[in-house]
DNA sequence: GTGAAAACTTGATCTGGGTCAAAGAAAAGA
DNA sequence: TCTTTTCTTTGACCCAGATCAAGTTTTCAC
């Protein structure tokens, strides 16, 4: 399998399989490290899938038996809690993998994962992961790293939700997108009724509060979903 | 090593090591399906430490090399948020593990250990851990398996926080313990003031609901620690 | 394009639960 | 034991933010 096989003549990923799953491969932290033939061994056991903005890539209850990493496009994690309302907990970004708990555990999931506009996804069976897993320990490692790092931010959020004002988590959020991107015109990346859910509020509120951060001077709005940050120290010590 | 040494004539660890350590290492899921031989060679890497109830084990910002399993007692772990309010994240219980994050990052611990009551503690560093895990494959596993399941336990207690009301995250915390402990009469493992702030709350507001719930004839109160779930099922779908 | 639906904003109102205060109960020293 | 300190409970009050409603803008299908 050739790593050029798609230059130029066609779009990544239309039926595609090998080319776009070896990008993938290529992509993700958890195996970027590797060497080339240890990634076309990855790349064998992967497939390729596509899915349409709204589509649901698995629900609660399903049994799961694959990881699921993002090539391109974003994917929506959200729960339902036990009085049936819905809470967006993460939002994966190309590179950002999904489906863990079920694969080490052999249970089923407990959240929703729902593209969040057109995306290309490389899964990986248990089996075959769990044979790379034994091949190649340096794989391991970096799954711990990734996971104790999810745990960590998860906390945190935790934390952030238990003990700070929504003005507060809204702006820590926009002070990280744009430490994310590297620059200070961000643009936010789900609607305002996701976010609202990410950060434990309303829409209505996350509008309010963004007036209040402009009318401060803090934010300038472009459009409804992106801004410019003034003074990004003011806003993470709000 | 004797697995029998400390039968009857003295305490559990006043200066102890292996022997307590031994318990310790076959208390804890990520070892204890080990064969004999095996634990012996972890138990010979264990520490064990004892602390009082207030010390601190670890706090933010120490650089952190160890694997710390709860022995016996409990211990609270603890953030500060931004805004430096404090939130109790999670209690660990004997046999629960936690240090995990600058274990496999090498980075510095983000939260504050502390001991519930009296612990004993046993500690395996870095380099001993990362020796057993190539040695023996079935702990990665097992690690992994115990992150999916805090991880997912994270999430969860985010939900919670950011869609229920006090008085539901309350109940189904009281129905948890009474499911944990396998009765139902249940004993509260902190005092008011932590449980707050675990449950993202305060304590006055803690000492209202649980009246209310007492009202409502859903809960029995023995003393400000004990009560009696009388209609578990009620008090879970409330 | 044009129309319909979805998303967003702003205003008015209401309430869960936080804050402050003070009394009562337990726990810990001494 | 008695005393001091720490926890817990209850009351009164208040406010951040939810909810409801209505208008406005954006998006998308045709």
């Amino acid at each position: 399998m050739s790593m050029m096989k798609n230059s130029g003549d066609r779009p990544i990923c239309q039926h595609c399989h090998q080319a776009s799953g070896h990008t993938c491969v290529a992509r993700v932290p958890i195996f970027n490290h590797l060497d080339n033939d240890q990634m076309d061994a990855v790349t064998e056991a992967i497939r390729s899938l596509t899915y349409q903005k709204g589509d649901i890539i698995y629900r609660a209850g399903d049994p799961s038996d694959s990881l699921y990493i993002v090539n391109t496009g974003s994917v929506r994690i959200y729960r339902i809690s036990d009085s049936g309302k819905e809470q967006v907990v993460r939002l994966l970004q190309p590179g950002d993998f999904t489906g863990e708990y079920a694969l080490f555990s052999e249970s089923l999931h407990e959240s929703y994962a729902e593209a969040n506009e057109p995306v290309t996804i490389c899964t990986i069976r248990r089996n075959n992961l769990q044979d790379f897993l034994m091949r190649y320990p340096s794989i391991v490692l970096k799954i711990l790293k990734t996971y104790s790092a999810r745990l960590e931010q998860s906390e945190k959020q935790t934390t952030s939700l238990a003990t700070e004002s929504v003005g507060k988590r809204l702006s820590l959020y926009l002070a990280e997108l744009a430490e994310a991107s590297g620059s200070d015109t961000i643009r936010l990346p789900m609607n305002k009724k996701d976010l609202a859910s990410f950060l434990g509020t309303t829409p209505e509120t996350i509008s309010r509060r963004l007036a209040d951060l402009e009318a401060k001077g803090l934010i300038h709005k472009l459009d409804p979903k992106r801004f410019r940050l003034l003074d990004k120290n003011r806003l993470e010590n709000l």
